[in-house]
RNA sequence: GGCUGGGUGGCAGAGUGGUUAUGCAGCGGACUGCAACUCCGUUAACGCCGGUUCGAUUCCGACCUCAGCCUCCA
């Protein structure tokens, strides 16, 4: 019995296509990852989520799968910023590089197999420079190492536009040791304060999008199946590394799949570092959970852009919440989370979960797919049915990074930024004193402890087995 | 200006040439001392104008409009 298709839209070709790995015993995926010279927003979540349910996917159904995704820790912004506090630069980028680490991890992203630095790869980045000069790809000028485009065939294929559209409203500086405008550095010298390394050409650095490809050779090889990263990155970034690879690694097939997640919006408009518009990952973690936030982010498709508002997260939350709420009513006997259904056989894990994401990651799909198995389990009728749908709707929960607390903690813990002031102990001595109310007949005087308790933020849900509370 | 991708019910967001997801919210009912939880039922949509078709939200064309990239950006 054969299974559906893995499909992605390739933003090679712009359309969907089947997944057919170069190596089915071996699948490999690089995803960019951020500049750190601050606190990373959101949005530089959304690929860590996107491609982190990307990868759980792929190993339920490959062998192996190799994830490499680059943190950027030489950059003139790192730079500016460190000098802008007079701290070491390597100092500022590494602490900032510990923070991402950090944010997506709380957003339930695993860690990638091989997280590369830039400033670990000199070597092979100037390794792979040397390559480019002696094949004609590439030249010296004025301390600068320059990647002359017209000497690729192929540029322009990624981002679709042609050289003449490139030239037409090109607002690209005219520096007089080009030989042509859109030549692009792979090494610039460094000033005695800037960050540098000796090279054939001087001490020097690299330029942005030559540290990926060295990156990707070394972790993963001349061609790899999937490449992702956000929209923002297809050019130049991406068009100058597979520009770099091909002609470097004589390899035309540099990346099988590129893959682009759309942007964040704050209103209508793009989220954003350089336009100032950015909710930190850290600053939204105080005031909400982290599930919810990444149930947020993959509440829309990955490639359309995602307009983040008080609204999405209030809705997040109420969606989650009724998913938790199916797992508390059906969890009272066991302690299982989503977490204990890693490594499931591929049969294991539900239909309509699975195909929902094997269709270009249709995250909204699989979210609608994880509260029918919901309601599925709430209507269960037996042991038996409820076994199979709790099962199915951890495992979904897997697949998706969600559903990894115990039900009852996330309701009686509630989440950061709640109204909730009272222990735990406060709140079932006050529930003991409605229960004996009630058995009194004085509903008047019950009613007023559950009205206390809701203005301190806690519902009371009724049932025959007694009453059990939330945080709201 | 060039290139790319959108405009779906109160909100978010899938999908489809005819039976019109899912979540939140709303409405009616059941349950409850009353609520909450849960269950049952239910309202409501496809930017605009043409075309193709027995029939289009779905295909084609024009238009309006929004966003992204063309500079650092996930």
């Amino acid at each position: 019995m054969s299974q559906a298709d893995i499909v992605f839209h390739n933003t090679l070709s712009g359309k969907k296509e089947t997944f057919v790995p170069g190596n089915p015993e071996h699948v490999t995926v690089y995803v960019c990852g951020p500049t750190v010279y601050s606190y990373v927003h959101i949005g530089n979540g959304r690929p860590a989520v996107i491609f982190d349910v990307l990868t759980r996917l792929l190993r339920t159904r490959y062998p192996q799968v190799s994830y490499v995704s680059n943190i950027t820790d030489i950059d003139d912004k790192i730079n500016a910023a460190a000098a802008a506090n007079g701290e070491e630069i390597a100092t500022l980028a590494e602490r900032y590089a510990q923070a991402y680490r950090q944010d997506v991890s709380a957003l339930g992203v695993l860690a990638p197999d091989v997280v590369p630095k830039a400033t670990h790869h000199i070597a092979e980045i100037i390794d792979m420079i040397e390559t480019l000069i002696a094949k004609g790809h590439a030249y010296a000028s004025a301390d600068h190492v320059l990647f002359h485009v017209p000497s690729d065939g192929a540029y322009g294929t990624l981002a679709k536009r042609t050289l003449e559209d490139m030239i037409d409203g090109a607002r690209v500086e005219v520096a007089g040791y080009k030989k042509d405008p859109k030549d692009f550095v792979l090494w610039k010298p460094s000033s005695d304060e800037q960050p540098g390394w000796h090279s054939p050409w001087g001490r020097g650095r690299p330029g942005w999008h030559i540290e990926c490809s060295a990156m990707v050779k070394k972790h993963l090889g001349d061609s790899i199946d999937i490449h992702g990263g956000g929209s923002d990155l297809t050019f130049p970034h991406h068009e100058n590394e597979a520009a770099q690879s091909r002609c470097a690694n004589d390899d035309p097939s540099y990346v099988r799949y590129w893959l682009h997640n759309g942007m964040l919006h704050l209103g209508t408009e793009k989220m954003s570092k350089s336009l100032g518009n950015v909710l930190t990952i850290r600053a939204l973690l105080e005031s909400h959970s982290s599930e919810v936030l990444r149930y947020a982010l993959l509440s829309g498709q990955y490639r359309s852009s995602l307009t983040w508002s008080d609204e999405l997260l209030a809705q997040a939350r109420a969606s989650l919440d009724s998913l938790y709420q199916s797992l508390r009513d059906a969890t009272a006997e066991t302690s299982q989370t989503s977490a204990d259904m890693q490594g499931l056989k591929q049969a294991d894990y539900p239909d309509t979960v699975v195909a929902a994401l094997c269709d270009d990651l249709n995250t909204p799909r699989a979210l609608a797919a994880m509260h029918e198995l919901a309601t599925q389990l709430r209507r269960a009728t037996n042991g038996e049915e409820k076994t199979a749908a709790l099962q199915q709707l951890l495992a979904g929960g897997w697949l998706l990074g969600l559903l990894h607390q115990n039900a009852e903690d996330y309701f009686t813990q509630g989440q950061p930024g709640d109204a909730a002031t009272l222990s735990a102990d406060e709140i079932e001595a006050l529930i003991a004193r409605r229960k004996a109310a009630r058995a009194d007949g004085d509903y008047a005087g019950a009613d007023r402890i559950r009205d206390e308790l809701l203005t301190a933020g806690i519902e009371l849900e009724d049932s025959r087995e007694g009453t059990r509370w939330r945080k709201i």
